[in-house]
DNA sequence: TGTCCACGTCT
DNA sequence: AAGACGTGGAC
């Protein structure tokens, strides 16, 4: 068993020095002696998406924010601003929280234990040893879907991997497998043959550098690993969206701190009620004309965004609570918003009689 | 064109 | 424990 192992890792390094000439944007972030800020970051976005969409935030967050201090004196809605558009926004103010914590419980040194990883905010399992092997060298597993799919492949596992029965005998193995040097290029190369070679469809076993290990192709059942979710209903959620102008302005609001968008920017927005949009009209407005319609996909939900422009009657300002600010199309781009309020900002802009 | 789904952490 | 979180990509 141990011999297996070894030969497997062998065998996968080879492949993923070999594979990683050809990611020209891996070897600068991934070569030793990697900088623990720039894995935190690259991590916690890669967490969440495509690499080629992670790519131009990644610089421009690092940019801004090229230090663990730097980032733990931003202000939270800076760092959202650099976050824009990657969706989960949540992780970005955990990465500020945890830049804090960093600075008033750590020292300013990021942690390089998974124990003391883990207690950062944001930083769950998988980050933590992804972090502690990669820039730390330190051998600890990780887990994430390609590793956990590749795992399940290797060991003919045909249950269910995110339960929690199978998660834990997954870590397990993830660990058993990990070889004693170069654990953090290991980790990587798991995570890039499931992107590349073990993909979740039409698995590409012929090029495949440990297919000679893998239970599930001597079985013929790598593309039924790992069994496909149950598929559920997503509801379609209608929002009224107004946009009212004054002048030369535009009036937007900030959504509550938590929930979806949580602190981002917005048109005023409203549920579709039968009452109409009217009677929660921040200002007077006498009558709204339609702008069009936004769609917008989540995972469990599917958005109808009705868009609406009004004029302000006067001067007055919003008769209800909460942050408003009446702002130019332009000055937009100086606060975080979501991608469906973008396309609504982008019609706007695209009208006549828009008004810049 | 729409519909489904991944990606880990948190609650 | 099961669902929220958001976007882009696959089909």
């Amino acid at each position: 068993m141990v011999g297996t192992s070894i030969r497997f890792a062998t065998s996968l390094l080879s492949w993923y020095d070999r594979a990683r000439r050809n990611l020209p944007w891996r070897p600068p972030l991934l070569s030793p002696p990697p900088d623990p800020y720039f894995v935190l970051v690259s991590e916690l976005m890669l967490q969440q998406t495509q690499v080629a969409t992670v790519i131009p935030y990644f610089h421009r967050f690092v940019g801004h924010l090229p230090t663990i201090a730097r980032l733990a004196e931003a202000d939270e809605q800076d760092v959202l601003k650099l976050w824009q558009g990657l969706g989960y926004y949540s992780r970005a103010r955990n990465l500020r929280r945890a830049a804090r914590m960093v600075m008033e419980e750590f020292g300013g040194r990021l942690p390089s234990s998974v124990e003391a990883l883990t207690k950062l905010p944001g930083v769950g399992r998988y980050t933590a040893g992804a972090i502690a092997s990669i820039a730390f060298d330190q051998k600890a597993p990780i887990l994430d879907g390609n590793v956990m799919r590749v795992i399940c492949r290797l060991d003919a596992i045909e249950a269910d991997p995110r339960t929690p029965a199978v998660q834990k005998q997954l870590w397990l193995r993830a660990a058993e497998l990990l070889p004693d040097a170069r654990a953090g290029d290991f980790n990587s190369s798991l995570m890039e043959l499931g992107a590349t070679v073990c993909t979740p469809r039409a698995p590409n076993c012929l090029l495949c550098p440990v297919s000679k290990h893998c239970q599930a192709l001597a079985a013929g059942l790598a593309d039924r690993i790992p069994p496909p979710r149950k598929a559920k209903v997503t509801p379609v959620e209608r929002r009224i969206v107004l946009c009212i102008r004054r002048g030369d302005r535009w009036l937007i609001e900030q959504r509550p701190a938590k929930g979806r968008w949580a602190g981002l920017w917005q048109f005023v927005t409203r549920p579709d009620e039968p009452r109409g949009p009217a009677a929660v009209t921040p200002v007077k407005v006498r009558r709204f004309t339609p702008l069009g319609e936004v769609r917008h996909q989540l995972t469990h939900r599917s958005y109808v965004f009705d868009a609406r422009v009004g004029i302000s009657l006067g001067n007055e300002e919003p008769r209800i609570d909460g942050p408003f600010r009446w702002v130019r199309l332009g000055e937009l781009s100086e606060h975080p918003v979501s991608k469906p309020q973008l396309e609504i900002a982008a019609m706007l802009a695209r009208r006549t009689d828009g008004a810049s």
